[in-house]
DNA sequence: CCGGATTGTAATCCGTTCGTAACCCCGCAT
DNA sequence: ATGCGGGGTTACGAACGGATTACAATCCGG
C-alpha cells in the first residue's frame, strides 16, 4: 500500500483529500502546518508528498527545496497544491522540482488521478509471460522452462512471445508469417512448421506439458487450456 | 538534444508551441493531423509525445492508447493538450496512459516547465552503479573496476551507464544510438559494436564477468544475472 | 599548429541461424 | 486397401549477425 504525505493548513481541505486518498486505498500521514513536515517524511519515508505552498508558519516551496536536498527523499514525487495560479508561481514550483502543480480550485478525482499517474511508475515493467512452468521476459528476451533456462534464437523467440500473448487463439501459418516475419518477407508458410517444431523441442521436454497446439486445417495455438500432461 | 512529437491540429498553436520548443533547445517533429501519428511516432522515437485530443480525423485519446499498447513506445512521456476541461475528460486522459494533462488555454512557459519536469528524470537512481566488482559513478564520471580505476572515454562512459541502470533489459542498436549518441547524429548501427567491444576489453578482464550481453538478433543488455566467472 | 586521443566507418572473418525442399507419417475418405 | 491432404521431421546451402581489425576524420590540449 502506497503511503502518502499530505501537508495542508486547511482543516476541511486536509479531511477531503484524506477521506478520498484512503477511499482509494492509500495510506495518509499528514500535518496541518508546515513546521514538521521535513521530519515528519524523513521519518515516515511516504511514496509522494501533497504540498500546500501558503502555509502559515513556512512556504511549501521551502520544504520543496530542502526535500529535494535530502539523499533520501530527493526522489519522491512532491505535489504542488495551491491557489497561486499565475504563470510565473507556476513555474518557480516546477522548476523547484515539484512534479505536478494543481491550481485550487480542483477536481478531487482528477488529483487522485494525477497521483496514481506517479505510481504507474516510469518503470517499463519487464512484462512476464507466463504459462505452466514456462516463462517469457520480454525486457530481457528470455524464456525459463520450470526455472532452467532455455535458449531461443530470434525467430523463435519472437514466434513464441507471439503466441503466448494471445494465449488459445489459433493462428493460421500466414497469419503468423505476417505477425512475426513481417508483411514485406517473402516466406514459405511450410517454415512455420519447422519453427514450431524447433520451439516444441526446446520447451517441450518430454512428458511435460503441450504448449503449442496443432489444428488441423487451421495453423497453431497457444494452449491455454491449463496444459497439463496430455492424456491420450 | 531531447527529440519531441507534437500532434496539434491549429496551425497558429502548432507553430506557437514548435517555436518555444525549438528555443529551448528541443528538436520538434510532428503533424497537423492524427493519422499518421502512430507511425511518425514508431519512425522518429520521440522523447515526449504532446497530444491534442480533438483532431479532424481521429481522437488523440486512441492515438495515446495504441502507443501504450506498442512495446517500444509504451514508455514514452505523452502529455495531452486539450480544451476539453471536464473533471471526466481529465480522469479519462490521465488514466488513459497520459502523464500529464493541460487544459487550453495555457501558459507555454508552464507547458515548458511541464515538459523539462519529465526529462528531470523520473530517475531516483542512486548515483553510484555497481555490480559484481565493477562501480560506476555517474557523478564523478568514473568506473572502478575491483578497486582499480578504468578510464574510458566519455561514450564509453555513457554507453555504460546506460545499460549498467536498467540491467538485464536487452536494448536493440537503435535504442543505443537514440539514448546514447542522441537521435540527432546520424550514425552507424555498428558502431555500438565497435563500443561494446572497447568497453570490453577494458572492463572484462579476461578470467572476470561477462558484464555485458550480446543478445543475437535484438541486442545488448547488461549481465544481471549475478556475472560471476563463466564456468565453461 | 602539432600530436595524441577519440570517434565513426568499412571490410573481413566465422559461427549461427534461416528458409527451403524433400521425405515421412498419420488419419481420413473413397 | 489405397490415395490424399496436412502436419512432422530431417538435412543442407545461403544469408545473416556479431566480433574484430584497420583506418580516416575529428577533436583537443599544449
Amino acid at each position: 500500500m502506497k503511503k502518502i504525505a499530505l501537508i495542508e493548513d486547511d482543516q476541511d481541505l486536509y479531511s477531503l483529500i484524506q477521506y478520498n486518498l484512503e477511499k482509494e486505498g492509500f495510506a495518509v500521514v499528514g500535518l496541518q502546518t508546515g513546521k514538521g513536515a521535513l521530519e515528519l517524511c524523513r521519518r515516515e519515508r511516504p511514496d509522494l508528498i501533497i504540498l500546500d505552498i501558503m502555509l502559515p508558519d513556512s512556504s511549501g516551496l521551502e520544504i520543496c527545496k530542502a526535500l529535494r536536498a535530502d539523499p533520501d527523499l530527493g526522489g519522491v514525487p512532491v505535489l504542488f497544491l495551491t491557489a497561486r495560479a499565475s504563470e510565473a508561481d507556476r513555474i518557480v514550483g516546477l522548476e523547484l522540482g515539484a512534479n505536478d502543480y494543481i491550481v485550487k480550485p480542483f477536481f478531487v478525482r482528477e488529483l487522485i488521478a494525477r497521483i496514481k499517474v506517479h505510481f504507474r511508475g516510469p518503470a517499463p515493467v519487464s512484462k512476464l509471460l507466463k504459462c505452466a512452468g514456462l516463462e517469457l521476459d520480454r525486457a530481457r528476451c528470455r524464456v525459463h522452462l520450470a526455472g532452467q533456462e532455455v535458449s531461443l534464437t530470434a525467430t523463435e523467440f519472437r514466434l513464441l512471445e507471439f503466441l503466448m500473448s494471445r494465449p488459445g487463439v489459433v493462428f493460421s501459418r500466414q497469419q503468423l508469417l505476417d505477425a512475426v516475419w513481417g508483411h514485406d518477407r517473402a516466406v514459405t508458410d511450410r517454415t512455420v512448421d519447422v519453427y514450431v517444431l524447433r520451439l516444441r523441442q526446446k520447451i517441450e521436454n518430454e512428458g511435460g506439458p503441450a504448449f503449442i497446439r496443432s489444428v488441423r486445417g487451421f495453423g497453431y495455438s497457444f494452449n491455454s487450456e491449463a496444459p497439463r500432461e496430455q492424456l491420450q
